[in-house]
DNA sequence: TATATTTATAAGTGATTACTCACTATATGA
DNA sequence: TCATATAGTGAGTAATCACTTATAAATATA
């Protein structure tokens, strides 16, 4: 991986989350990483291309993220940090969080493969606590993180600890 | 408002709302609404205009949904009524909502004012009930609202009505 | 019916789009 | 040192973009 290359994918996951995919253009792209047009073509092949590159390298990065309540056996400390995650997204990962969360809108890509490991220690969390519908009580609390997902990311949640409080309160954790 | 007006608005809606609407060609919602593309122009002035006109057409026809709870007494009726918002969205206003739920990720065009009703009857309804800190409690529903809206649109939300249930025995309503 | 106004079209406009291509510069390894 | 591969450029490409304009058809008003 090269400089400019990297440069590319640096500008290009900025610019894609902050204007939106479909209205930056490659050549704002190229202009913005100080390189010619054509190398994003020589090292994406597509605009698609580059895309892909940007969201295998931020899946990368946030995948320790999902390992969060790995091997918990309290399922109250699971349930605390995986409510806790959205509240525990460092900035430098927000450009990667909004594209990810702008392109579930554009077409029919949505894809719920990232929330499937954290549904799966969210399902015996509840059930090892008595709930008597773990999978309805895991989809509500996905429902929240996305929430609380865009609510960081869009407006900078008002009193983001006392929400977190506030949720653990009603779960009783 | 000629037949063909309302043709345009009818198909660029579906459009932006499906595809995006960076995404979206003015050609494209002209040859699919069967008019020339110069009408587009001629009565919404341009592309931006045409959007305006879909999302003041839209507000009207959704400004009903905020007054739900409108006059209630019970504190706890409130909530319900609001909790249960999302769940009562008509399924030919889905468009619509997926419009305004993909523009707030595009620029900062985020546009809170159409919760700030909603935010204004939650908070004496906590306040009423007892709770310490209203105006937190008002905001993390105003999240959960997010993403119950997000999950009924992007993914046919599995179970809502068990959701619904799950959140109201939260707050004992 | 005559005249004005509005609705609508078709064929444009220059600018920008994603992408290609011929070419050069630089680095690597035998 | 020479050959090969990779990195990078800059000027193209056809197609499409949002938008304009001239003109015709339909409708309303007198």
């Amino acid at each position: 991986m090269t400089e400019k290359q990297e440069k590319i994918l640096e500008v290009a996951l900025d610019l894609f989350a902050k204007d939106g995919y479909a209205a930056t253009s490659t050549s704002k792209v190229a202009k913005e990483a100080g390189v010619s047009e054509g190398l994003i073509f020589r090292h994406f092949v597509s605009k698609e291309g580059l895309l892909r590159s940007i969201l295998e390298l931020g899946e990368k990065k946030a995948q320790a993220l999902f390992q969060v309540a790995e091997g918990m056996e309290d399922p109250k400390e699971v349930l605390r940090r995986i409510i806790g995650l959205p509240f525990n997204i460092s900035e430098d990962q927000y450009a990667y969080w909004k594209l990810i969360y702008s392109l579930k809108w554009q077409a029919s890509v949505y894809d719920d493969s990232m929330s499937k490991p954290i549904k799966e220690m969210l399902i015996p969390a509840f059930a090892d606590l008595g709930y008597s519908n773990p999978t309805v009580e895991a989809e509500t609390i996905l429902v929240i993180i996305d929430g609380l997902v865009t609510a960081i990311l869009l407006r900078d949640l008002p009193n983001p600890s006392y929400i977190k409080q506030s949720l653990f309160n009603k779960y009783r954790l």
